[in-house]
RNA sequence: GCUCCCAUCGUCUAGCCCGGUCUAGGACAUCGCCUUUUCACGGCGGUAACAGGGGUUCGAAUCCCCUUGGGAGUACCA
């Protein structure tokens, strides 16, 4: 059997991070059996699904690296089409059979009536169950008749009195009791087919074989289960991954700030660090390892590492991931993401041996990529330095003025753009054997007078990717 | 309210299915130390958890029940 699974999202708004990891499991999982990925745009809720959502998202998805095999834009005639908004003819259809069995029923309740009969079932303390008299088969002929006269009723599904028990890949046996659920509405009196029926309808006509969905729809899956009964279709697995929750223990939504991909991608965090930590929240590799891209997953993925518990999306675990894929990276891509970003001309001016000394040097130092342009302003070129107290107490010590009046004299017999390292040590030595200065002293004395910091990376790395004119400015600003 | 799901360090988790090897392992964060002639990077180490109560058993983080807590669903939303 050929595992296909989908990914079905709303366009209702942007790609939120929780639908990103489902996407990401579902991926994951089709390409660790070889399986199709499908995209599927639920769009049946007319009102608040819109078309640019639907591109936006599919945008994020591709940033992700999750791209699907079929979906709208790459359709396999034998299942298309992939927008549930184009499918409406094929909801009605498979709905009229199942009223023509008598599996389901016209049904004309006003909303006052379905109202006052989920008030009565509150008030005896069970869940609402439809008793409407459309249920009768007796008034089967009437609502024909009402038809023919033009009026649009819904049509409800007739839920079987009987309990029904799921076996769930990450839940293990999950047992819906009769009554649950009452008998619910498959097509809206507007002629538009409602998420439940849709889902599975296009789940067996796809020929899903695995549904790996948010914990948020295992309540749901009792009333799809009636359907496939009802449809005659085969069962896929399911597997309800637990859902995503924010630092109040509540499921992750906008109020939690940022929890749309597109906020990250702007930030330019890395795509691969980012299915990294969404991976890891609710998963866990067999070896425990928690830097890995979709390659190394592609190998070990299974249903079965899943945790049934929700997990906590924490906004400082994942910037650590993200810094770990930097410190991974080859120099090359690196300099290619930094050369994209704004205010990275004096960058982009340099040659490629400089560009790679510094990439090497400063990615230890960054957790984003949008660290590499401020670092290269702060370390390198900023020629103005703040005057901190561990600075001031530097250039109080006896043998500082002479170290900075030694360096103010050397930088300007300097007529190169750099200095090499070893220009540098010969200064060094200079310092140490001339004015006996050295320890402590000798480099903190160096390096205030080159960078006018008390700290910051090993100095004969640093300044030789520092322009002398920097330096020179430098010293003549602690000299004032 | 009702139904379903969940419960190991602050957080993500391993272990649970197939009880003993768990005085509970890893990671983030945090704290400390070491190294480096400075500063970092790094390395090493510490603090820190089986929600509570009953069973079952020679033995329970692991199996069962109850309580408590948390989450989700309860639509002619998805």
């Amino acid at each position: 059997m050929t595992v296909r699974v989908r990914f079905a999202p709303s366009p209702t708004g942007y790609l939120h991070i929780g639908g990103a990891r489902t996407a990401l499991y579902n991926y994951l999982y089709a390409k660790a059996t070889g399986g199709t990925f499908v995209l599927r745009i639920e769009d049946t809720d007319l009102e608040r699904s819109k078309a640019e959502y639907e591109k936006l998202q599919i945008d994020d998805l591709k940033w992700l690296g999750l791209l699907h095999d079929e979906g709208p834009d790459k359709p396999n005639p034998k299942y298309a089409p992939y927008r549930q908004s184009e499918r409406t003819e094929i909801y009605q259809k498979h709905a009229q059979e199942l009223v023509d069995k008598d599996l389901a029923y016209y049904d004309f309740c006003t909303e006052e009536e379905l109202d006052a009969m989920k008030e009565k079932a509150a008030a005896e303390g069970r869940d609402p169950v439809y008793e409407g008299k459309w249920k009768d088969p007796a008034f089967h002929q009437e609502a024909l008749d009402r038809i023919a006269k033009g009026e649009k009723p819904a049509i409800r599904f007739r839920a079987p009195k009987k309990s029904y028990t799921l076996n769930d890949k990450v839940k293990g046996s999950v047992t819906y009791p009769e009554n649950m659920v009452g008998d619910f509405v498959i097509v809206r009196s507007n002629g538009q087919p409602v998420y439940n029926f849709c889902c599975v309808v296009d789940d067996y006509l796809m020929e899903i074989t695995h549904v790996i969905r948010g914990e948020d729809h295992l309540n749901n899956t009792v009333r799809q289960l009636m359907i496939y009964e009802a449809l005659g279709a085969k069962i896929p697995e399911f597997a309800h991954v637990s859902l995503l929750i924010g630092h109040d223990r509540q499921k992750l939504s906008k109020r939690h700030g940022a929890t749309s991909v597109n906020l990250y991608r702007s930030e330019h965090y890395l795509p691969e660090a980012m299915c990294n930590y969404l991976c890891l929240l609710g998963w866990s590799h067999p070896t425990e390892k928690d830097i890995f891209d979709k390659q190394d997953i592609v190998e070990v993925f299974s249903l079965d590492r899943f945790s049934a518990s929700s997990a906590m999306y924490d906004l400082e675990k994942f910037k650590w991931v993200n810094s770990e894929h930097i410190k991974k990276m080859d120099n090359a891509s690196l300099i290619l993401l930094i050369e994209q970003e704004p205010e990275t001309e004096f960058f982009r001016k340099q040659s490629p041996e400089w560009k790679n000394a510094c990439v090497e040097l400063l990615k230890r130092y960054a957790q984003f990529i949008t660290d590499f342009p401020k670092l290269v302003n702060e370390l390198i070129l900023n020629d103005d330095p703040e005057i901190t107290d561990p600075l001031k107490e530097i250039l109080s010590w006896d043998t500082t003025p002479q170290i900075l009046a030694f360096i103010a004299e050397e930088t300007g017999k300097v007529t190169s753009e750099f200095i090499s390292e070893a220009e540098l040590n010969g200064w060094m030595e200079h310092v140490k054997k001339i004015m006996g200065v050295k320890g402590k002293p000798l480099f903190q004395g160096v390096r205030a007078a080159l960078t006018g910091h008390d700290h910051g990376p090993d100095l004969k790395f640093l300044i030789p990717l520092t322009p002398v004119r920097v330096l020179k400015n430098r010293v003549a600003h602690l000299n004032k």
